[in-house]
DNA sequence: CTGAAAGCGCTTACAG
DNA sequence: CTGAAAGCGCTTACAG
């Protein structure tokens, strides 16, 4: 018999099978944009993680669309999925996640209902160690480019970021971006009138440092002599790009490996262990920082 | 009952219905790495063009390895998946492909058998448009970094550039490397080795550009005064990037539509339109190359 | 121990 | 026109 099936490449159904069986070991992962660099490292961390325990991962572009977040959300709810890895920052998520039979698990914001774990790192603590290091450097009029305000991570960032500030008597100055490309750039430009005389930069991802980069640079102005750059993430391109980042490093491989063991335990043992989950930061010392000698 | 069925916020399960349609409106989109910017911003463009239709995709990593590749093939068979996009340089590919039902569409490589079609850009032009824009900068000692041998794009951009480079009476170089940071840094290092007379490069992807980029700075080479680049694909970061880059621009939303509208024609059809297509590249002219006035 | 039946959530062809 | 039955590809509990 089991000879049989090897050799007519016999494959189950999985899918059929799952109806009833109820899991079809798969763990769906929700990002708003699969060019977002950062996310897709997580993933790949997910991914190892779901295939050592037999599990396949899939993602979904949810094009920071409610429709198709929710259309998203569903066909994984229909196909049986274990549970969801989820990235977004609509307000109907919550809802969405409500009315979700499966196990969820929300990246980059704090899980909002009694259904949901988060997976985070700390941001007040990158938001704050950021700016203490533009500091140490001797940097006085620091601006901090935040990104979207719907998500926790980018409000606890600020937080850190205006303690720091105010623990050294500056006076704390930002303006808020977007995470595409050409918000990006424009935000840059926006920064530069708005701020002539700034001296510090901390961006909130390192695409939005490498944007800042480029402006400055059109502007004649020179990193970091004139203006020092932190980013944020510590994605693998902000050591291959000249000049390299000096960013905030988050604990990427620990967190996706943690959001899918979530879900996977979850299926073992029927309910989800912890619900708020913090993994540290770390400073990586890169090129667009250095100490100003006086 | 409409209403009913909208009160009480009931979906149907996709998957079920699917068992019996024989068609999910779903399509797969398999890659070797989710962090290749250039395979993620074709599947922008798949999904695009997926949505405008009704269709919803689903993206697969593969991880290169063919295991994976060969589960994610059966998973999607199993969801009765209406196409599969891949793109893969493992040699057991066309088994596979022959074992799978669904219509399959290849990019970066020809179609091996009939049962699929493929979606490329003119490869050969590409490298020889970039060997012919460095030797009219006056570049006259060209390294061609090529990627790895199984893609057939591969294999044709090297055949451009040795054409280009027989025209003009130039001794066409060249070495091998992969798509990871990790390789692609050795392979520049290892490059400025066997070639330390090198005056132009054409690099296999725009990270590899910037990889070059990153090891002539360190070794203190000046781009493009000394060492001109010339990178492939034309993603959105290499506009971004410092220097911006010179670089042969695929038309990647065109690719992915493309590839994502045979699939669909197939579902109404019921027979793919063309096996191969071929699309037009085009040199975009960044700051890694200048005309050198003697 | 083997084999036919019922059920997972749907759709469609068919009987009433 | 409505409603029950059969079937999509599986698994499991149950009858023989």
């Amino acid at each position: 018999m089991q000879e049989a099936i090897r050799e007519t490449g016999f494959k189950p159904n999985e899918i059929a099978r799952s109806l009833y069986k109820k899991s079809s070991r798969l763990i769906g992962y929700i990002v708003p944009s699969i060019l977002n660099v950062f996310l897709n490292e997580i993933g790949r961390a997910i991914e190892d993680e779901a295939f050592q325990n037999g599990f396949k991962m899939i993602l979904c572009n949810s094009d920071e669309d409610p429709g198709k977040e929710a259309a998203y959300i569903n066909m994984l709810t229909s196909m049986n999925a274990d549970g969801i890895i989820i990235t977004a920052n609509n307000e109907h998520l919550d809802e969405e996640i409500r009315n979700c039979p499966l196990p969820i698990v929300v990246l980059d914001k704090n899980a909002g209902t009694h259904y949901t774990a988060s997976v985070q790192s700390d941001n007040y603590t990158g938001g704050k160690i950021a700016a203490e290091h533009l500091l140490d450097c001797g940097c006085r009029r620091i601006v901090l480019m935040r990104g979207p305000q719907q998500y926790t991570s980018t409000q606890q960032r600020f937080l850190g970021y205006v303690d720091a500030c105010n623990e050294r008597g500056v006076q704390p100055l930002f303006l808020s971006s977007q995470y595409s490309y050409e918000e990006s750039i424009r935000s840059s430009r926006e920064l530069l009138e708005r701020f002539p005389e700034v001296d510090g930069i901390l961006a909130s991802t390192d695409m939005m440092a490498m944007s800042l980069y480029k402006v400055l640079c059109e502007q004649g102005r020179r990193v970091p002599d004139d203006v020092m750059i932190v980013g944020y993430d510590g994605v693998a391109l902000s050591e291959l790009i000249t000049p390299t980042l000096t960013t905030v490093a988050q604990p990427i491989e620990e967190i996706g490996r943690l959001a899918a063991k979530l879900i996977i335990e979850q299926v073992a043992t029927n309910n989800i262990q912890q619900k708020e989950n913090i993994l540290p930061v770390s400073l990586k010392i890169g090129e667009t920082t250095k100490r100003k000698n006086k």
